[in-house]
DNA sequence: AAAACTTGTATTGTATACAATTATGTGATC
DNA sequence: GATCACATAATTGTATACAATACAAGTTTT
């Protein structure tokens, strides 16, 4: 996954890069979910036509990032608490394994790019930026099951995480993420030292902790207009 | 060009009935891995515009079923030997954990329905349908996934299964899938019983088994016209 | 006033036209 | 005979036009 690039505007949006964005807008919370997602609106934005943003539509309703229900178009995904539940209780049993083999696996430069995650997230909350913190976090997540050379379960922890986003913006009760910071670290250490069966557990141990920081009751989300949110 | 009236209650055929029907050929070893999907021809056969066979082909290439080279086109997805074993990987780590959750939930009403796969399955293969017979052993793992009331890993067990059907079209070596039989017989029957721990124990052994039958190297396919292979 | 109908607008679904790209075949050259 | 160049065909990518559906507001009817 590529860093987005900053200005240079002659860059023709495709169904894939229009897709990547919307992704990280809706990790990043500036659009919440339930905010209606209408083509006309996208297209102007991305000075595409409807097809190409169908396709990108479509593309984020097949990881659940988005809601598509026939003549109503498309909206950000709002799942409930049942659902919710069962994300996290999937990504306990996935990622567990995940970090059990990234222990195994992981190279020096592996590891570096671990520790720069984790001062880019400390960063971006400095900045008080929490939207972008917790895009980081979910790429430290991903970066371990990529490492963990399983491409098709990394494949299934990337469509979770992207879900977990959405729902801590909706039932996340914790005030700061700042807790994350040592057992992120922690686990980098057990990756480090290749202790695979520690670094099995202090993910599992981390992903409950996540987990039971759900709150029970929705939150309510203010929606933001479209151009404002996607307009970096 | 107009649609075909003739026909008494002529479904209008939708992306996702195109998908399915597209799905259905490839899970029953109709079309095999690597066949050429041109829009063009499907847009005809199906009596649709290149729009709708384009949705249905993206849908099926999110879940890996066909690959999607850009100006290039779709064709049935190949995956090679190391996709092929990370897919029973992940199976191995999903499926027991279902079936112990499926022992747990199963209603007489579930059981009986698992029964019917394998009795459907027998006769298919009586039939001389191997085909057939190797889609609903599929819907017999999916039907397990969906009793242990898991949407979300259901979701994913379903595309494994899926694409276990190109990897056993690939690299099968085994004669019969006749030994399957009392595989999932026993299994039925811990679920039955509800004895969770063995459903989960002969659900990976199982498992192991089919893995292990896996050959190492590609067979030849041959691959049929479109028109024949699509035309039930 | 409440319910049902009507009309107008916004939005999505599908087909089609055209542009861009890739694949194919033919002949010239060595 | 092999290889390259180039023209032509086949196929995909994108935009747009139009049809179908849903949504909202106002009007009529009871």
């Amino acid at each position: 996954m590529t860093r987005t690039r900053l200005s240079e505007p002659t860059k023709t949006a495709t169904s894939g890069s229009i897709a990547q964005a919307l992704s990280l807008a809706i990790h990043e919370h500036r659009i919440l979910p339930g905010t209606k997602l209408v083509e006309d609106e996208l297209a102007e934005i991305y000075g595409v036509s409807r097809t190409v943003i169908r396709a990108a539509l479509h593309s984020l309703s097949h990881i659940q990032l988005v809601e598509i229900r026939r003549n109503k178009g498309a909206s950000v995904a709002s799942p409930s608490l049942v659902e919710a539940h069962e994300v996290f209780e999937a990504r306990e049993l996935l990622e567990p394994r995940t970090a059990h083999s990234a222990a195994h696996f992981a190279t020096p430069a592996d590891i570096a790019r671990l520790e720069r995650h984790i001062e880019d997230e400390h960063a971006a909350l400095e900045a008080a930026d929490p939207g972008r913190a917790l895009y980081l976090s979910g790429l430290f997540h991903n970066d371990i099951a990529h490492i963990a050379n399983q491409s098709t379960i990394a494949g299934f922890i990337e469509t979770l995480v992207a879900r977990s986003s959405l729902i801590i913006a909706l039932y996340w009760r914790r005030e700061s993420a700042l807790c994350e910071k040592h057992a992120h670290h922690a686990l980098v250490k057990a990756i480090e030292d290749k202790n695979e069966k520690q670094a099995e557990e202090l993910m599992r141990s981390h992903l409950v902790d996540l987990h039971s920081a759900l709150d029970l009751k929705k939150r309510s989300g203010r929606v933001l207009s479209l151009k404002d949110a996607l307009s970096q």
